[in-house]
DNA sequence: ATGCACATTCTAACAGTGTTAGATAAATGG
DNA sequence: CCATTTATCTAACACTGTTAGAATGTGCAT
């Protein structure tokens, strides 16, 4: 049991190297992370670092993926808590937890999503399972609102462009995609849309245009589940 | 004249730093830019550069400042070409010239909108007003297509949110703000919901899960003009 | 308990980075 | 021709990620 004690400290280690990276992203941003910074915290020096992670670019990936994982967590939860309701509500938890989540973790959000270390180069087979898994609960969404006949598809999602069907086909087997296509289609562009919403938020360039974020994102997940047929239940 | 020639000069010296810099950037990415690097192509030294830029922030701030008029342009002339079209046209173009600016220029773009340094810090207030050029494109656009009656606003849109027509009354006299809200509040979902697209494309993310990002885009650019209600013309 | 093996951490160094200070060369204006 | 400004240089500082190699310490078997 003494090898499991090692691999127990090791694993540890890893973690707190991980926080730490977390702790000065948080304080400093992006500029605030370096190898020296983080060893000195915690007490050591940088080379030692490389005992844990190969490299800073291995390090930041492995923030990305817990980051992911904890962006998930956060919509699968959100949709969780009102799963017993129908599609609409559902739909609109999960966009707001997903914006929530943006807002209380700009660093970790831009960190997904904004590229923001030149030297970093994002691994996409690696990241990509762990950003597909917030999407799929929004495409299960639509799939069980489908199946219980919760949406009345507006004509201009009726019929999905040939590209897209043909495509759609090609990818089944892939994990998440035996789910209908309408469903991954209507994930696909709810995704988008309030993605969008989300980082011209986090760079504050739709604020001074708008004036109240708060109200035009709330407003936007009305429409979009209007738009895509979702008939609020009751 | 002689002041003239000289201040010519330095504006010319200005002008050949920043397309070094471009050409870096194109080359090898934000990895790739350096005083250093761009003083050795132009076959100088790097402090010789601070005559020109007082830091890189500087610099990258002009970089940033022109990539925004460039693709203020390239939107401004795809309205342009279409003109005499009506509002749902001149709306597919720009938003067709938008992506198209995005997927031919990736670096320029997430200059623009991705946070690429992380040293570097976006100042705001001056970068804004150049974001804003392209936003009023499409802002005139709606403005113009209301007043011909072009455009059938569907329910979610009839009337908007109290709190945005409150804070769009507070931005009155900004620039760009005298028009209708509704033009000002249907340009703004119409960008966010285009800009999510193109962010996830650049990325690659929506890809892998949809298939053809070429067939997705025109489809949501069509469906966008049908829920604003914009009547395709003739 | 001794010795071996390994995990861990260190110091020193290399090649980069942005930036500043101060000297030097070139161009311009009186 | 001289004085002043503009442009550019060299040297240096404090950083960065990374590698090599030595020095610790820990754990296990004999």
């Amino acid at each position: 049991m003494h090898p499991d004690r090692r691999d127990r400290r090791r694993f540890e280690t890893r973690e707190e190297i991980k926080d730490t990276a977390r702790a000065l992203l948080a304080e400093q941003g992006a500029a605030g992370l370096s190898l020296r910074a983080i060893a000195k915290r915690m007490g050591m020096t940088a080379p030692g670092l490389y005992h844990y992670f190969g490299s800073i670019n291995d390090l930041i990936t492995a923030l990305i993926l817990d980051a992911f994982t904890q962006l998930a967590e956060a919509v699968e939860k959100a949709d969780a808590d009102v799963a017993s309701r129908g599609g609409a509500e559902r739909l609109a938890a999960v966009a707001h937890a997903w914006r929530r989540w943006a807002i209380d973790h700009p660093i970790d959000f831009q960190l997904l999503y904004g590229n923001p270390i030149p030297t970093y180069e994002q691994p996409t087979d690696t990241t990509y399972p762990a950003a597909r898994r917030s999407f799929i609960v929004t495409a299960t969404i639509f799939a069980q609102a489908i199946e219980r006949g919760e949406i009345d598809l507006p004509e201009e999602y009726r019929r999905l462009p040939p590209e897209i069907e043909r495509a759609l086909d090609a990818l089944t087997g892939v994990e998440g995609h035996d789910l209908p296509h309408h469903a991954l289609y209507l994930a696909a562009i709810s995704w988008a849309r309030l993605h969008g919403h989300i980082m011209l938020e986090l760079f504050h360039l739709i604020q001074p245009v708008i004036g109240d974020v708060d109200a035009l994102f709330a407003h936007e997940v009305d429409a979009l589940i209007r738009q895509v047929g979702l008939t609020p239940t009751e």
